[in-house]
DNA sequence: TTTATTTCTTCACTTAAGTGAACGATTTTA
DNA sequence: TAAAATCGTTCACTTAAGTGAAGAAATAAA
């Protein structure tokens, strides 16, 4: 399990056996059931994650509907609005799948980061690189339809198809569950000719 | 204009005269004149831009369309995204109006952050703040219609509304210039009953 | 200033998404 | 296991966005 967040961080910084020790006395580790959910609208937290297994969702709730704007499955890591700013949060996270994670808080962080050089270098590239990602997904979404974006969604991260309901794919998508649906049927209508 | 800079700066980190002496000694202002393009697809770019004045976008060029996605005015930081990746750029970014930028590359910024990590310390703090705000601009999007994106945009933004050319604000919108001309009309007509 | 170009709006028509309802299918939970 | 709730699809209808074309308005260039 360590190994896994290990791994992913060696990708950024290279850690003394010692400095590893010492994440792991941290007692970082969670398991969290599917349905559980992580952070409620109203609530003020300081809590990032790191999801080493499974998948977890963020939605705002509006006139009472659900509107899922992410996914976040393995090696990725989630940072609440909220923990920035230190304000309420304006949405809920909850847990689609049975999750390992890991849970920091923004004093943790904000400790290690003033102790280790390296550590901040560290957050300082995995959010340089977070936006740079996010800043290309934005893009393409606001230049592509619905079905494009639902095909490319086949492409770059299929596993979301199968683990994630549809009515929550839908408003990932920024359409409503009936048109995703007409829309799938659409496109296997084309496939077929 | 210096001062532009060092007020923006004293947001997130403290700097003392000679650390400021040295960052104006860098020479990094420039002048650039409306209609300058900065980047071009397929450059490869290590350069990020701090606007003082005026107005930039980033925009796609899809099957000879141009598609913006996104404006940048004063106090906006821009690193685009070949930087991050060190990979040619997929967009083009242009100045739509005179502008007063620093430019800065990011060997420069490697130099920096090792050296200072207060440095290092202020491109962390920028960079998760920009992440947040992005995170919240996408998922209204998202949640949004077309009509809902521009009131948004007329509150939020409501510069953008007098200083960019409509078949720009758009693609920004996610829509064709056709759409915004009849959705604007449809508000105007809405909001004389 | 006149011409040329770009930008914005309008129109008629097509295509696709939103809406409300109905109905199996699946999953939960009692 | 049976009842309840949730989920996905389909349908008929409404609303809004895409498309192609045309013309007015504004801006830039000669």
């Amino acid at each position: 399990m360590e190994e896994v967040l290990f791994d992913f961080l060696s990708k950024y910084v290279s850690l003394t056996e010692e400095e590893k020790n010492e994440i792991i006395s941290l007692d970082i580790f969670r398991s969290v059931k599917k349905g559980t959910t992580l952070l409620k609208e109203g609530q003020r937290s300081k809590d990032s994650y790191f999801i080493l297994q499974g998948c977890i969702r963020s939605y705002y709730i509006v006139e009472g509907e659900e509107k899922t704007t992410a996914f976040y499955t393995e090696m990725d890591i989630l940072t609440p609005h909220c923990v920035i700013t230190k304000t309420p949060s304006d949405y809920y996270i909850s847990c689609i799948e049975d999750v390992i994670l890991t849970v920091t808080n923004s004093d943790m962080e904000a400790a290690a980061n003033s102790r280790f050089p390296k550590f901040e270098t560290l957050c300082r590239k995995l959010s340089e690189e977070r936006l740079a990602k996010q800043q290309i997904d934005f893009d393409q979404f606001k230049t592509s339809s619905p079905e494009q974006r639902y095909l490319n969604l086949i492409q770059k991260r299929p596993d979301l198809i199968q683990r994630v309901p549809q009515h929550q794919l839908a408003s990932f998508l920024g359409v409503k569950p009936q048109s995703l649906s007409r829309l799938r049927a659409r496109i296997l209508e084309n496939s077929k000719q």
